[in-house]
RNA sequence: UCCUCGGUAGCUCAGUCGGUAGAGCAGGUGACUGUUAAUCACCCUGUCGGCGGUUCGAGUCCGUCCCGGGGAGCCA
């Protein structure tokens, strides 16, 4: 294969052949000469080609080159004179592969609002902060695998079809096969295609104790669906999720995961990323590069939910809730909390149980759980994730307390009965990491193809 | 879903007291031997979100619906 434009910018010119393909960000005509930046998507910078007027279709085509033409360039590569670059290709031959009509072409070469962007999300990834973006999760996702894969976990493909719903985590999509007509009927689902009702997966985590509880160490990574009526800046209805989940582990343990594979995958995006990281510094928001060495630099901050009500109680600030025990914490308490008495990412721990899933394990105190969330600053929670409970009888009691129908879920209470183990688990949202590294405020601008109520266009 | 602010040229926006709309950028044509969001000159650009109402007259006022931003809830 050719190589890349990342390859090329980093090889000594020499006048070498080479080739390149790509599409045209922008064509300056200075006379008897034309410059063309043209982008590969492999990185940030473009390579600067030097057409001359010596070309066979220099004023037919070349001359008219705009934004978005895909074109193949067959030339040299030499050392650039000028400034803002140190090689160039001198086209030898020049072919428009694709032309982009400028007058209609939506992309032009300025900066465009983050809004109209959203509206073509089948021409933004040529964008530079786009492409970035693209290019900074699919590092991030390749990272998670790197990094479990070190510490011995293994990947478990947790079903996307599911029958079970992991209670708390939100409203399910239902996955069926009747016509609307048949789903008038009594109890529709059991002549549906599985015999009961089905939905997409709104957490894998369920599965991933049953195989962390035949393998030890396992995290399930796949997109995760929630049908609820959440417009913000931070929910999708369609989202990708990473839920590690360890046998023979507690809560203690469960963070120092967590904390560890954060400060992993930041590093990896500064190391590999670096020019990404510069271009959203510049555009997007000040102060991300001072942002996350802050996370290297330091233990995560700790404390419980009891000493988080507590700090809001006596600090002085005004709040529209003011905190109170057995509330959950409101987004401008996890703000303040993280931002401001913090100043980094914060593990917040032992919530009330009456606030927590059935499955969180209650602490000695019987009143909280096992629970922990993770705070950074500019998206609030990050991880949420807790030991799991582990002893039959309590687990029990936590069903039904909930209402839960324990036959639904005999299977999950199987793994208590059977060489039950203490074990604990989180999910990452992977989303919510891409817009903490790279300081974009919308989720939609981190998702190629975000899905929210009321859209998917493509 | 609730609160709030918006929707005017391809994009970003201005538009006063109700009197049939304007700027920058983009685009087009030309000039220019090294440009970096090139520069300079000239030119083109409108269902003022949709529907209904008030009025002699509505971009402007009223109602309603749609779409978007910010905040909240739910959560990853």
């Amino acid at each position: 294969m050719l190589p890349r434009i990342k390859e090329l910018l980093r090889t000594a010119p020499s006048e070498q052949a080479v080739e390149v393909q790509g599409w045209v960000r922008t064509c300056r005509d200075s006379g008897s000469l034309c410059f063309i930046d043209v982008t590969d998507g492999s990185c940030l910078a473009g390579l600067q080609v030097i057409a001359e007027p010596n070309l066979s279709n220099y004023e037919s085509e070349v001359r008219r080159l705009s934004t978005g033409c895909a074109v193949k360039v067959c030339g040299r590569l030499t050392a650039s004179p000028a400034k803002g670059q140190a090689v160039e290709v001198q086209a030898e031959r020049l072919t428009v592969v694709g032309s982009a009509d400028p007058e209609i072409y939506p992309l032009q070469k300025k900066r465009h609002s983050v809004e109209f962007l959203r509206s073509i999300s089948h021409l933004r990834p040529r964008t530079n902060s786009f492409g970035a973006v693209a290019r900074i999760r699919s590092e991030l996702n390749f990272a998670i695998h790197r990094f479990l894969r070190e510490q011995g976990f293994l990947q478990v493909h947790t079903p996307i079809i599911t029958t079970s719903d992991c209670e708390g985590a939100g409203e399910m999509f239902t996955v069926t096969s009747l016509n609307p007509e048949q789903l008038r009927t009594p109890e529709p689902f059991k002549q549906d295609f599985f015999g009961r009702r089905a939905g997409l997966t709104v957490s894998g985590q369920l599965q991933a104790e049953i195989f962390a509880l035949s393998h030890g160490r396992v995290y399930t990574f796949g997109p995760t669906f929630r049908a609820e009526n959440s417009n913000t800046a931070r929910h999708l209805a369609e989202f990708w999720m990473l839920e590690p989940e360890m046998a023979f582990c507690d809560l203690t343990g469960d963070m120092a995961v967590a904390e560890a594979l954060i400060k992993d995958l930041v590093a990896a995006v500064q190391s590999n990323c670096a020019e990404e990281l510069e271009l959203f510094e510049r555009f997007v928001s000040k102060g991300l590069l001072q942002k996350l060495e802050a996370v290297q630099a330091q233990p995560f901050a700790r404390m419980t939910y009891t000493e988080a009500v507590e700090a809001l109680r006596t600090s002085g600030k005004k709040f529209e809730f003011p905190a109170q025990w057995g509330n959950d914490l409101q987004s401008e308490h996890e703000r303040f909390l993280c931002e401001e008495v913090a100043g980094r990412p914060l593990i917040v721990t032992d919530y009330p149980k009456t606030i927590k899933p059935f499955y969180m394990r209650l602490n000695d105190d019987g009143a909280t759980a096992a629970a922990m969330d993770i705070l950074v600053p500019g998206i609030g929670e990050l991880v949420g994730g807790s030991q799991r409970e582990e002893r039959l009888e309590l687990l029990e009691e936590r069903m039904r307390a909930a209402g839960l129908d324990l036959e639904e879920y005999s299977w999950y209470l199987d793994l208590r009965r059977f060489g039950s183990a203490p074990h604990a688990g989180f999910g990452l949202g992977f989303e919510r990491l891409v817009q903490f590294v790279t300081g974009i405020s919308n989720i939609r601008d981190v998702m190629p193809f975000p899905r929210t109520p009321g859209s998917a266009p493509c």
